[in-house]
This record gives C-alpha cells, structure tokens and sequence, in this order.
DNA sequence: TGCCTTTTTCT
DNA sequence: GAAAAAGGC
C-alpha cells in the first residue's frame, strides 16, 4: 500500500500540510508516499488564467519534482484537461499504486470546491480515504466567524477575530519536512521524472511568455525562502511607509510564490514574527502592517468561500450589479495599452505587461481609474489581470477589483476617489516611477511630471521640438461627476 | 488604503 | 496665515 499526496497549489515541501500527513501515516505502516499533479489547462482556460502564471506553474513543478525525487518521492505529472478529468485521473494513480489514502489540501473558490466535493464521493465509491487538509490560510474559513456565527465582510473586526485565533492556535508554526522511510526505487523516480519533463515540455510549448516575465521569477522553494530571508532583513521594518513608494524596492514581492504555495504562510508569518519578538498584532509597525496583508489573503479566500456568487462572476453587493458601465472599446483597449494619458495608470499597465507583476498601490489606483474614471465593468479589468499576473490568485484579484470599483465587501465608498495625478504626488513624488516606464517624461521637470499635458498648455516653450503629451482620454472632474451619478442611479433603482 | 472645502485652532 | 480638524461627496 502506499499513501498519495496531491499537489494543487501548494508546490513546496516545506510545511506543505497534505504532504507532511502522508509521510507520517505511511511512516507508521510502513508504506510509501507517491505525489500527483494535474495539469488542467482547459480548466485554466474557463478561468482566464494567463500564459505567465502557467509558465510559472509548470517550471516550479519541476522544481518540485526534484526535491520529491530527493526525498525519494515519485511524483506522477499529468495532464488532466480540466478538473473534472484530474479527479479520474488521480483515482487511477490512486489505483494503479496502490494507495490506501489520498492527502489534498482544500482550495476554496466554488469550482474547486465542486471538484473536491466530486473527489471525496469518488474516493468513498472506490473504498479510498479522501483526507482534506488546510494549508493555504493561516486561519481556516470556518474558524473566524462573529458571535452571531456569520462570516465577517469588514476586514477590521476580521482582523480582530483572526488575531484571536492566531493567539489561540498553536497549530500555527510551521512543519518541517521530512522524506519517508520508505523510498521508491531509482528506475522508477528516473521514468517518472522523465515522464514530467516531457508533458511539462509540452504544455510549455503552448505557452507564450515574455522572457523579462520568466527571469524576473524564478521557479523554486530556495527561491522563494531567499526572497523571504532578504525582504526581512532589508525591507520588513521599513514597510509601512515604503510599501506605498512604486519607485522602491519596498514590498515582498513574494505573491506569486505565496500564490503558487511556493512558500508557505505558516513559513512567512513565521520569519515576520521573529523580527518582531514573536508579536503579530503589535511592536514594529512595518511588521505588523506586513502581517495585516497577510490577514487581507485570508480574508479574500474567506470571502469566496463563504460567498460562492462572487465566484460566478457577480458584484458582492449586488445592487451595484445595476450600475450602467460603459461598453467602449477604445478606451478599454487604450487602459490595457498603458496609454491613458496619464503617467501613474500608463507606468503601471505597462510595468504589468512587461514583468507579469504590478506593485500594489497601482493595482488599487489602475483599478480605481477603470472602473470609476472611465465607468468600465470591473470584470474587464480583472481579466486583464488575470491573463497578465504571475501571481494571480482569484480570491486577492477579485477581492481587491470589487474593493477598488465599490461593489464588494468592506469596499471604498462608491464616493472616495483616487485623483490619479494626487496619488502620483504623494507616492512618487518625484516622478522615478513613471520616468522608468515612460521615457518620454524624462525631461519633465518633477512639478508636470505627473500631469503633463498641463505643462504643455502653460509652458509650450519648455517643449518646443521635444514630446508633446495629449490631454487624458477623460477630465477627471468630469468623470467624477459621471460615475457618482452612476452609482446613485443604480442605488435609487434597487430601491 | 481619498479628496476637497470649510471651519477651527494655534502661532 | 498656516496647520489641523471636520464634514460632505
């Protein structure tokens, strides 16, 4: 007999909670471990997920593979087509080596959750243990709830709650990992690796990733742990302030690994509290600001599991579902293109496009800027995101989109927004960012650079013969007017 | 995780 | 007259 672990995305050894529970059952009887992960590619597709983060994916369950076969592990790489077709496929596995058991750890968005509520029946049917493990918040969805055992849609008193449980919880730390006694023979671990290469080789040769996207991730537990390490060490107490700076290195920069289960919550929280004598909720303030974003991914994953209509594409409140978005291609295609006319959304799309990843201030001011300035649905926006970031995760991407377009949970007031040429003022004040994406800004003195088009009217002469900049594709004091009357309009009609 | 205007407070 | 606080969108 041998215990079964299936990897979804959590691609690490590292405290991976499925893995570590399968290792110490078949410890105890004296059984093997062999490991499975499907390839679900037209599963991908119907969630519009981007070439980036299947390329990501795929070179880190190489990665994977090869620790696994370190520790003597076989791991089975198929392509199953899409989920449906990865329960049949890992009850073959399952099957065809003999396993007793099948670890998974949950996954919490509606399809997934289908897919597992299928396994666990087929798992019964076939006399095989279906065993659901947490792994991929530090609080599990079902343990934070208010006194009145609702879920929490504001993220403060969440916040509280979730502190509570962090307390309370000494499952919290991190578990190392440790090869099984029993190792697979090395003819089998070099056909199934050999078997990994090749359907990894295929699936990557459908895939068009930007080489500037590949080598600025690259795949792997050391190397998410590094970036960990290093961010301690150099940016974790000055975070508060910087992370708000898009021309510093300031942020984590580990969502795609944190997305991928590259790196393990339990693993980072860990690292965060040791710079802090073990404190989460107070001490250093860049620490605790860190954490709290660690709080907000629980929080998300919370959202979509205990709201599965926002998985099927509708607003959280859905009153605003009534909002009357525009349907205007050029202006769509104009925001994907990073050529909006003003410098703070362009240099973010175009830091989008180029690196798979966007820092998250502009994630919120970009949003904010589609869905509010120019009163396009924010479900364009977040499939834009979606093919584009390497760390795409539904539950942050959703989350933060409804959040910036006020139709979600603990969302800004329809009424607080961004003035784009502000935020570009205060968080990149003298205008490093935008110059980095945009070279045509390169010689605006700091006072324009953020609002050019403003110079070129009062100050022609600074300009003549050098780049002129048009005005933005909308005013926006006048689209401000335009998306409050909007969203009143779909208030009074739910009325 | 706002922005802007008005009002109040402080020097 | 600047800076902080308050209030409304």
């Amino acid at each position: 007999m041998t215990q079964l672990v299936w990897f979804r995305e959590d691609l690490r050894t590292d405290d991976q909670r499925a893995l570590v529970a399968a290792v110490a059952v078949a410890d105890a009887a004296g059984e093997a471990v062999h490991a499975v992960w499907c390839a679900t590619p037209a599963q991908w597709d119907a969630h519009g997920m981007g070439d980036n983060r299947r390329g990501f994916l795929l070179d880190n369950v190489l990665q994977l593979q090869a620790a696994l076969a370190e520790a003597g592990i076989v791991l089975h790489v198929v392509d199953a087509g899409d989920f449906a077709g990865s329960v049949r496929a890992v009850l073959d596995i399952a099957r065809a080596n003999g396993a007793g058991a099948v670890h998974y750890n949950e996954e919490y968005p509606l399809n997934e959750q289908r897919r597992d509520a299928s396994f666990d029946a087929a798992c019964a049917a076939a006399g095989i243990v279906g065993c659901r493990h947490h792994d991929g918040m530090l609080v599990p969805p079902r343990a934070v709830l208010t006194k009145a055992g609702t879920p929490y849609t504001v993220f403060t008193p969440y916040r509280q709650a979730w502190y509570r449980e962090l307390a309370a919880d000494g499952g919290i730390a991190p578990m190392a990992f440790r090869a099984p006694r029993q190792r697979a023979d090395a003819a089998a671990l070099a056909a199934a690796g050999a078997r990994a290469q090749q359907v990894i080789a295929e699936l990557r040769a459908r895939l068009q990733v930007p080489e500037s996207v590949r080598a600025a991730w690259p795949a792997g537990e050391h190397e998410a742990q590094r970036r960990l390490a290093g961010f301690a060490d150099e940016a974790l107490r000055d975070y508060k302030a910087r992370r708000d700076l898009p021309a510093e290195p300031g942020t984590s920069v580990l969502s795609p690994y944190l997305a991928a289960g590259v790196l393990s919550p339990r693993r980072a929280l860990a690292v965060a509290r040791a710079a802090n004598r073990g404190d989460f909720a107070e001490g250093n303030a860049g620490v605790v600001t860190w954490i709290s974003e660690l709080a907000w991914r629980d929080f998300y994953r919370q959202v979509v599991f205990h709201h599965p209509h926002v998985s099927m594409g509708r607003a959280f409140r859905r009153e605003t579902d009534r909002v009357a978005w525009r349907r205007d291609q050029r202006d769509f295609d104009a925001w994907c293109r990073g050529e909006t006319g003003i410098p703070l959304v362009d240099a973010a799309m175009r830091q989008l496009v180029a690196t798979g990843w966007m820092h998250n201030r502009l994630r919120m001011v970009t949003a904010m800027y589609l869905s509010k300035d120019l009163l396009i649905d924010w479900r364009l926006g977040e499939a834009f995101f979606a093919r584009h970031l390497v760390d795409w995760d539904f539950a942050a991407n959703n989350g933060g989109w409804q959040w910036s377009a006020s139709t979600g949970t603990d969302a800004a007031p329809y009424f607080r927004l961004f003035n784009p040429v502000r935020q570009g003022e205060r968080f990149d004040p003298d205008g490093a960012f935008v110059r980095r994406w945009l070279p045509a800004l390169a010689a605006v003195p700091e006072r324009w650079v953020h609002a050019p088009w403003l110079a070129a009217e009062k100050h022609a002469d600074l300009f003549a013969g050098g780049p002129s900049f048009a005005p933005p594709l909308i005013d926006h004091e006048r689209a401000k007017a335009r998306v409050l009357a909007a969203f009143r309009a779909a208030a009074s009609t739910a009325a």
